[in-house]
DNA sequence: AAAACCGCCTGTCGGC
DNA sequence: TGCCGACAGGCGGTTT
């Protein structure tokens, strides 16, 4: 499940390869991945047209065109974005859509579930991207201060792991990392938001950069699907200390971990030192 | 306003 | 072995 570190793992291992290289064929295998644009309007606007950047808003991917268009991609549960240097590797059995350089190479989509979205807008205009448009703020940036974690906080009665997979209000988590985190500040994820005091706010703005970060350092988390730009898998399922650990027993305190539903998503917690 | 639910999809897993 | 339902979880949309 791309999460902002994989998301941003993914951005960094393609950065080095597709950029001011223009793209020769665009082939749309699953025709629904588009949302605002039809197949033959997508290709005519990017056949011929190179990529000058790729940039990363939580689990958006946004390619910067030549010609002010953003290519904003998605991948939502299981999309990759793998870029294969010889065309003449056979494709994944869930191709949604090929992007072809020049030099041979291509950047293909692939997604078993078909989930993921590709959208060309106008470069900046991303009024009808909803998601994007109303998202919150970047995590790992300045501009998330312990402040404003208080901010989107205060006086809120919903659940903290709801309010950390609420896109508008913090960009990027996702279910395995707003459990880390949680884990990591030790915060029952079932705790009314409003409830938290100053010192687990200030904890768990640490618990989430820091994770985030690590997760970058190692490539993101690959539990099935996900993979890097290059077709690698990340790391840092071996560092998940919560996530998926049901039956085991607590790394910190040695308590038997627990998960249950909260906020529509299995949680998984220490009930020892995770207290409602 | 928020929470709960559904739909979108396919693959996997546990139970029988 | 094979069938079946539950489940995985991101997000948009609708209902409560």
């Amino acid at each position: 499940m791309p999460e902002l570190p994989e998301v941003e793992t993914v951005r960094r291992s393609l950065v080095p390869i597709i950029l001011d290289k223009p793209i020769e064929s665009v082939d749309v295998y699953y025709e629904r991945i588009l949302q605002h644009i039809t197949v033959r309007e997508f290709r005519k606007q990017t056949i011929g047209r190179s990529i000058l950047d790729l940039i990363r808003r939580g689990k958006y991917l946004i390619f910067q065109f030549e010609n002010h268009l953003d290519l904003v991609a998605h991948l939502r549960m299981t999309g990759r974005l793998i870029y294969y240097s010889d065309a003449g590797i056979a494709m994944a059995k869930h191709t949604s859509a090929v992007f072809g350089f020049g030099s041979g190479g291509e950047l293909r989509f692939e997604d078993v579930r078909k989930f993921g979205t590709l959208d060309l807008v106008p470069s900046g205009e991303y009024e009808q991207i909803k998601g994007l448009h109303s998202l919150g703020v970047e995590p790992l940036s300045e501009a998330f201060s312990v402040e404003h974690l208080q901010d989107l906080i205060e006086n809120r009665s919903t659940k903290i792991k709801g309010l950390l997979l609420d896109q508008t209000k913090i960009a990027g988590l996702g279910n395995i990392y707003a459990d880390e985190s949680l884990f990591m500040a030790k915060i029952h994820p079932e705790r009314p938001a409003s409830s938290l005091g100053r010192e687990e706010v200030k904890r768990l703005h640490r618990a989430i950069k820091e994770v985030l970060q690590d997760a970058i350092l190692g490539q993101g988390t690959t539990l099935r699907d996900y993979r890097t730009g290059y077709g690698r898998e990340g790391s840092f399922q071996n560092k998940l200390q919560i996530y998926g650990k049901k039956g085991e027993k607590c790394p910190r305190c040695g308590v038997d971990l627990e998960y249950k539903k909260v906020a529509g998503r299995t949680s998984h917690f220490c009930p020892g030192c995770q207290r409602e």
